[in-house]
RNA sequence: GCUCGGAUGGUGGAAUGGUAGACACGCAAGACUUAAAAUCUUGUGACCAUUACGGUUGUGCGGGUUCAAGUCCCGCUCCGAGUACCA
């Protein structure tokens, strides 16, 4: 019998569907295991070759897990909320939870080829309004929270008002939007509205007017982390800085606690240090500065308090609110012209374009530290979202503030001794200080720590700590999303009582913004709430997939998110694997949201994701074609450079090992038909180049068609065989053969070479033996540590030198087909029930290695001398040292090398080395 | 600019500091076949030899530590990723 892969893997895939193999519940007898995919969106492209690799890995995983005796919660989803739908629904009408369920059906049919051992009874879809409710109730609670510094701790806003009502904000240490002062009496006296819109200021998910990344193309506002180089990062439109009253949630009140939390999981160190840049810690000092001759003053924001000796000049950001206030009338029409200039560039224009710019505000500053007068400046190099938006200029020791003095010829002044300031700024943190009155002398380290020291005392500011991480947007101006649980009274928003949650989508019948430029929602009839008008914005992409993971451990609980019992049991994820796009998205926002739950007392763990792996990206290998010049003929890779070729990409699909099928060619496009072809040797070989995998390159590799052509199993063994999990690599078929080969010679162990089944009874022999359990070791090791290209490689030779043997002998074949069933489950499966079993073979333990079967009665040594690796002697496995010394050097070919002398030195490395030094 | 990775045959890639290139592809030769495909066997870093079960060299470049370095340290080059006027 031959191996029929298709007959095999969809008898299996119905027989675990119909009998619920993968359902799992909690059981408190079996250590729980949690592995996790980042749920995919389902576009209209369907899966390619690419998606799958780490759900392959996490399902090898799972499976291995479970064999290990771990009761494995491995679940899927879909991230079913997003533009792409939407703007399909624009461009056709199709409503986006048509088109969503379709590309879901999809979806599932790809994966369902694949053989995953998923517990789809879990599955969940962030647009589902059973799911969607957490999401919004998660909101409410977030509205109704806020962040106390001292306790570093979400705590409810009821308890912020009672403080407000006896103390106003006398003592409070929280987090803000701004810093605001009143005492209880003001508080108390102030009307409702007013007391709600202060109370904005704290809460967790608050309404602010903010700087957002508005995107005019998209007609919506973005995140940081959706906005790269002033482009859209969907789409890769031109994204402005606007000013506009929005949602967004506290995430910077979390940043500490974000940054400390990276210390105790096991992530990449290369993610860890993305997300360490992306919160931006850095420790210095709020410095206050008088205006000369005024009464005003402002603070900046410094971590080289050290160089306050250098300052030649104070900057403020354009946007900042002082610089109406310090602009002279002398300088008001120039500062104007100015400030109007920089609004007109947008924000891309002035990332690519960095000319110095500035003006001067006519006013001067006091060094607080020896009184001298400095001339304030403006300029757009100075950020209004970070710090306070003013700084104090060094030129000397800052390489943007030394551009700007050069620029305007402002003086520089060099504060370290022997540092060469003619050409660049010194911005490096060592040398000793000088021209710094108290400092001089000081290394610059113990400078800044005596400036910080300085200015507490003499409280010319304080110390702080400044975050670069924002703020999350949480507002966006589109239809398919989740809507907020928000309504408004007069223009003061509430939240929903959480019993009428969810609240559902409405349908629209169009997808586009209102005349009067409300979102589409506005659109919607009767969108009210007790008769209040609701929230017209619904929520970004990252607020469904921030707490998925604990919807999976409890998905169809009416009651709450996650039962705290189940919670207790499933914790938190073990093993997570996803792409690193989500580096600065959706790894952020989850462990913010998770700890804010966390907080709350929802989920008993402070991190979501216990370790990470990134998988990397499976590229397209595109094939080209060369066409001559103004005619339809093509010519092969070899030839081209004969001729003036135009190069053409081709479907790869049609092309084999770089040989085009030229038949199929000439029908692929009705152009062609006629084409003609110079070939090299009887072939036409194609060019290629490794691109993204896109279907406008042709390059596309549908895992259906592998599944067709060569079998499920063969596709997960080859794309863990393709090299390590973690690298990018170009999706190429060449090697496939060779894994399909493999599981047809395993195939032939039971089978005697494609004929009738086999299988002896004996006992095995300890060659047998030993080759069984060298590869037990081995897959163990290499699952463990996620090097399953290696296991792939293992399970050959093992198969080879079995093959080699003619051993057909059940014990043997019973172990190895434990051993394959996460990589290759349904050829396991089938071997499975041939051997007599009446299991599935995932319910099996996995085999004990057992070193005995590895000893060696004979070991080789490698005689080196001065490291030179010569000859090899074999020894007992028992030999000792010396033994093995003595006869070295006693060995006839060590006389050759040895030429009389007597040795300085031998060195025995056990089993392996004898090294002589001569 | 800064941060983090990486560089090994024709290709993808293996190597707890222990004497490179596992495994696979590709290629070459042979067996089977009228033939091809499939399958099997053998060889395959480079260079020099070929009487050899031989020699030299070899993991981006230059140094160093070590009995021993692809692996550790210092200094470069190139490539990739992230981030970017964050004071």
């Amino acid at each position: 019998m031959a191996y029929n892969f298709s007959e095999i893997e969809k008898k299996w895939q119905d027989h675990w569907k119909k009998n619920n193999i993968y359902r799992i519940k909690e059981d408190q007898g079996k250590p729980k295991f949690y592995v996790l995919d980042m749920f995919p969106y389902p576009s209209g492209a369907g899966l390619h070759v690419g998606h799958p690799l780490g759900y392959i890995a996490s399902d090898i995983y799972s499976r291995y897990k479970r064999l290990k005796g771990f009761n494995v919660l491995h679940p899927m989803g879909y991230d079913a909320y997003g533009l792409p739908a939407e703007q399909y629904a624009i461009q056709t009408g199709q409503h986006p939870a048509v088109t969503t369920q379709k590309n879901i059906d999809r979806y599932r049919e790809q994966l369902d080829k694949i053989g995953f051992s998923f517990d789809w009874d879990r599955e969940i879809r962030t647009c589902d309004p059973d799911y969607y409710k957490w999401t919004q109730w998660a909101f409410i609670r977030m509205f109704n929270s806020y962040y106390c510094n001292d306790e570093q701790k979400a705590r409810p806003i009821d308890e912020l008002i009672d403080v407000f009502r006896q103390q106003g904000t006398k003592d409070l240490n929280i987090a803000c939007s701004e810093e605001i002062h009143f005492t209880a009496s003001e508080w108390n006296s102030k009307p409702e509205k007013e007391q709600q819109e202060i109370l904005l200021n704290y809460r967790i998910a608050y309404l602010a007017d903010t700087m957002v990344n508005w995107c005019p193309a998209l007609g919506t506002v973005l995140a940081n982390d959706e906005v790269s180089e002033g482009l859209s990062v969907r789409g890769g439109y031109p994204v402005e800085q606007k000013r506009m009253r929005q949602w967004s949630l506290r995430v910077s009140a979390y940043a500490q606690r974000l940054l400390d939390g990276l210390d105790t999981i096991d992530w990449t160190e290369s993610l860890k240090e993305t997300q360490k840049n992306w919160i931006g810690r850095s420790e210095g000092a709020e410095m206050k500065f008088k205006v000369k001759d005024s009464d005003l003053e402002f603070t900046i924001f410094t971590t080289r308090a050290d160089t306050i000796f250098g300052v030649t000049f104070m900057v403020l950001a354009p946007e900042s609110e002082y610089v109406p206030q310090v602009t002279t009338t002398a300088q008001k029409a120039a500062v104007d012209t100015y400030l109007d200039a920089v609004k007109r560039r947008t924000e891309r224009e002035r990332i690519s374009d960095r000319k110095v710019t500035g003006v001067f505000t006519g006013s001067c500053a006091v060094n607080p530290f020896n009184g001298e007068s400095i001339p304030i400046w403006i300029s757009d190099y100075v950020l209004a979202g970070y710090g306070t938006g003013a700084i104090m200029a060094v030129p000397g020791h800052d390489s943007r503030d030394y551009a700007f003095a050069k620029h305007f010829n402002l003086p520089i002044i060099p504060l370290i001794e022997g540092c060469d300031i003619s050409e660049e700024s010194f911005d490096a943190k060592e040398g000793i200080m000088m021209n710094s009155g108290f400092l001089n002398g000081l290394t610059v380290k113990e400078a800044i720590e005596k400036t910080k020291k300085y200015v507490e005392e003499n409280e010319l500011g304080k110390i702080k700590v400044n975050y670069r991480l924002r703020d999350a947007i949480f507002s966006r101006q589109r239809y398919w999303g989740e809507p907020f649980p928000v309504y408004y009274k007069e223009g003061t928003p509430s939240v929903t009582d959480e019993k009428d949650l969810p609240i559902e989508l409405p349908d629209v019948d169009k997808f586009l913004p209102t005349e009067k430029g409300e979102p589409p929602l506005g659109h919607a009839k009767n969108w009210t709430y007790n008769g209040y008008p609701l929230e017209l914005c619904t929520m970004p992409g990252f607020a469904g997939s921030s707490a998925y993971y604990l919807r999976y451990e409890d998905p169809k609980n009416k009651e709450a998110l996650v039962d705290p019992k189940v919670n207790e049991y499933w914790r938190n994820v073990d093993l997570y694997i996803g792409g690193t796009e989500h580096a600065t998205g959706h790894l952020i926002y989850s462990r913010f949201w998770n700890k804010f739950l966390f907080d709350l007392g929802i989920t008993c763990e402070d991190e979501p994701f216990k370790k990470l792996i990134n998988q990397g990206m499976i590229q397209g290998r595109s094939n080209f074609v060369y066409r001559i010049k103004d005619s339809n003929t093509f010519v092969s890779l070899g030839l081209k450079e004969k001729y003036d070729v135009t190069p053409i990409h081709v479907d790869v699909n049609i092309v084999h090992n770089d040989v085009l099928d030229i038949e199929v060619f000439k029908n692929w496009n009705p152009e062609y038909k006629t084409a003609e072809f110079i070939l090299e040797d009887g072939r036409y070989i194609c060019g290629w180049a490794v691109e993204k995998m896109s279907k406008s390159y042709y390059n596309v590799v549908n895992p259906d068609d592998i599944v067709k052509k060569y079998g499920a199993d063969t596709l997960r063994l080859y794309e863990m065989f393709l090299g390590p999990l973690e690298y990018s690599k170009p999706w190429d078929t060449s090697g496939i053969d060779g894994v399909h080969r493999f599981l047809r010679k395993l195939w032939n162990l039971f089978y005697n070479n494609g004929e009738e089944l086999q299988i002896s009874e004996e006992q095995p022999t300890r060659e047998e033996l030993k080759s069984l359990h060298k590869l037990i070791k081995k897959v163990g090791y290499d699952i463990e540590n996620f090097s399953f290209n290696t296991s792939v490689s293992a399970f050959m030779i093992c198969v080879n030198e079995l093959s080699a043997l003619k051993c057909n002998k059940k014990v043997i074949l019973s172990d190895l087909t434990i051993l394959l069933a996460p990589f290759a489950p349904h050829v396991s499966e089938e071997f499975w029930h041939v051997l007599g079993n009446k299991n599935t073979v995932c319910d099996e333990k996995f085999p004990n290695f057992i070193e005995e079967y590895l000893k060696e009665s004979n070991v080789t040594y490698t005689v080196s001398f001065n490291g030179k690796a010569r000859f090899t002697i074999d020894f007992p496995a028992d030999a000792s040292g010396e033994e093995v010394e003595k006869t070295a050097l006693a060995h006839e070919s060590s006389q050759k090398w040895l030429e009389g002398k007597t040795p300085k030195k031998v060195i025995v490395v056990p089993k392996k080395i004898i090294n002589i030094v001569l």
